[in-house]
RNA sequence: GGGCCGUUAGCUCAGCAGGUAGAGCAGCUGACUCUUAAUCAGCGGGUCGGAGGUUCGAAUCCUCCACGGCUCACCA
């Protein structure tokens, strides 16, 4: 980091500091263990009139960060703030006697413990009267202002310590954030999965379509890839004996930024044997109708302008079908030339020598993907767009998967997985076929798993969330990046 | 990567027919023992993102660069 140079404000505050330490105080060393937080203080006695506080007599101490300050001379009202909420404090010369000079070294950002006695003032506030105080961390940089605290979008992502000091809502967001993978894991342990951990380091990525990032191990001589999707290693342990298998954790892809995109994301990949994708489409309306419930208290979620409703069932539609009711005609459905000419006439973009699936998977993108705004779920894909899923019996053209798509956005992807071992080889033969053409995102051949199914996977179903985005919905959150907390951006100039 | 927009005091923002920088909050000094965006009086604070150019003169106009936002492209 850069050494930026000492502003004013910052100068007053050393001196202060300087000045404290000459008093004997120590403002790093303080010791000091709160009695209770503002949010149990509130909880505790919120209800008490300031009658029945004067009678009780209560001695309380808290510890957070001086927040705000009105100074009337022999007396100081100021807010302090802990992770849980604020709380006013009221400092008075004729309790704190020499001490209150002190309050003068005392800068907005300031970490203090203080003790003291609950009161209620004439405005009612429920306010500590302090008897005594601790200096914990002396503040050397200004915070942002009280009144419109940060704004600035790029600061508020490289300084999140400090967005979250003043921007309320962000930490709400990031609460709920835990409370939503929480509620994930308990539905999931509920339902008798096992939680693993499988390698984020892979000599081959694959279990996705997308450009992995490189690395290096030094001692092995070998180039790495951070993982593109957990998927290929979770269905091994399908193959080794565990039935319903779950991994929480970031997948990397080494793609553009976006509000939709970061090339680190969170995602939970669960599998389970002896059920199907007609299965899982039922399990995931209750795995989101317990989150929703749990965390908003409500299956109707305000999303920008929209309401999303998670009461089940869901909407469900193939592929084809949504196409159609969008007004895609059945030719172009069928047959290759006809869907390139109804691309292009409508000005969707298709890239050069795409197989019909692909183009109706551009053309899905573009006039059917926007619209799904209640939960649908999307089924029967082309078998193409699809290498790790089964073929449907009855049409082995398609595969039996489905996409659920909320607010316009893909937020799972599941299927029956594929275990034909030599159906498997087949499809990642074709796919390295596109890979000589020079598309760098599909991905290498991964022998080790064609030989964990030849052993034998049991049949199975399996869905990714990405829980970015889902943390985005139920939190009310138009960027990824305001559910992610450290959002990657380039290195600041000096 | 393309297009559009932004970057001015610690923070939030004005200022842009080109004339040499302002407010509020925060800070400092003073007054005030029930305020809560406390109030009142006074004071200090800026390489106007960076580098070039046009001009007698640039925060303001032009070019390039950096960082960011939105959007398009990309994206199983």
């Amino acid at each position: 980091m850069q050494e930026t140079p000492l502003s004013d404000l910052i100068q007053q505050r050393m001196k202060k500091l300087s000045a404290l330490r000459s008093l004997g105080i120590e403002p790093y060393d303080g010791v000091f263990e709160p009695s209770s937080n503002t949010e149990e203080i509130f909880k505790k006695f919120g209800d008490f009139d300031r009658q029945h506080l004067e009678n009780e007599n209560i001695n309380i101490s808290v510890a957070g960060r001086l927040v705000l300050m009105r100074d009337f001379g022999k007396a100081v009202f100021a807010h302090i703030q802990d992770s849980k909420g604020r709380i006013q404090i009221y400092f008075r010369k004729d309790i704190l006697g020499d001490k209150f000079s002190l309050i003068k070294h005392l800068d907005i950002g300031d970490i203090i413990g203080v003790e003291g006695k609950l009161f209620r003032t004439k405005t009612n506030e429920l306010t500590i009267e302090v008897h005594r105080f601790v200096f914990l961390s002396k503040s050397l940089r200004p915070l942002p202002e009280k009144w419109h605290g940060l704004r600035d979008i790029e600061a508020r992502y490289r300084q999140r310590y400090v967005d979250l000091i003043v921007n309320p809502s962000v930490k709400e967001t990031f609460i709920k954030r835990q409370l939503i993978i929480k509620y994930l894991r308990e539905f999931l342990e509920n339902e008798g999965f096992l939680e693993v951990e499988t390698p984020m380091m892979h000599t081959i990525a694959g279990g996705a379509r997308a450009k992995p990032f490189k690395t290096y191990h030094e001692a092995l001589n070998m180039e790495l890839y951070l993982r593109i999707a957990p998927e290929l290693y979770l269905k091994r342990l399908l193959v080794g004996g565990f039935e319903r298998v779950f991994e929480i954790g970031k997948s990397f892809r080494n793609e553009g930024i976006s509000t939709k995109h970061n090339p680190e994301f969170t995602m939970i990949e669960f599998y389970v044997a002896y059920k199907d994708y007609n299965w899982l489409m039922d399990f995931t309306e209750k795995l989101l109708c317990y989150i929703t419930e749990k965390v908003c208290g409500s299956l109707q979620v305000k999303y920008g302008d929209y309401l999303i409703d998670f009461t089940p069932p869901f909407k469900r539609i193939t592929m084809f079908d949504a196409l159609k009711q969008k007004g895609v005609p059945e030719e172009v459905i069928r047959n290759h030339d006809f869907a390139l000419k109804w691309a292009n006439s409508k000005g969707i973009d298709i890239p050069k020598e795409s197989s019909l699936s692909k183009i109706l998977d551009e053309i899905f993108k573009e006039v059917v993907e926007p619209d799904l705004i209640q939960p649908t779920f999307i089924i029967d894909y082309p078998v193409e767009l699809s290498p790790l899923a089964k073929r449907k019996r009855d049409n082995p053209e398609l595969v039996e998967r489905f996409e659920l798509f909320i607010a316009g956005r893909e937020i799972a992807n599941a299927f029956s997985e594929l275990n034909d071992p030599i159906d498997q080889r087949e499809r990642f033969l074709s796919q390295l076929e596109e890979r000589l053409k020079g598309d760098e995102e599909v991905p290498e051949m991964d022998e080790d798993f064609i030989r964990a199914l030849e052993i034998g996977m049991p049949p199975a179903a399996g869905e990714g969330i990405g829980i970015d985005r889902l943390v985005m919905i139920l939190t009310n959150n138009q960027s990824i990046r305001d559910v992610i907390l450290f959002p990657l951006l380039r290195p600041e100039m000096k």
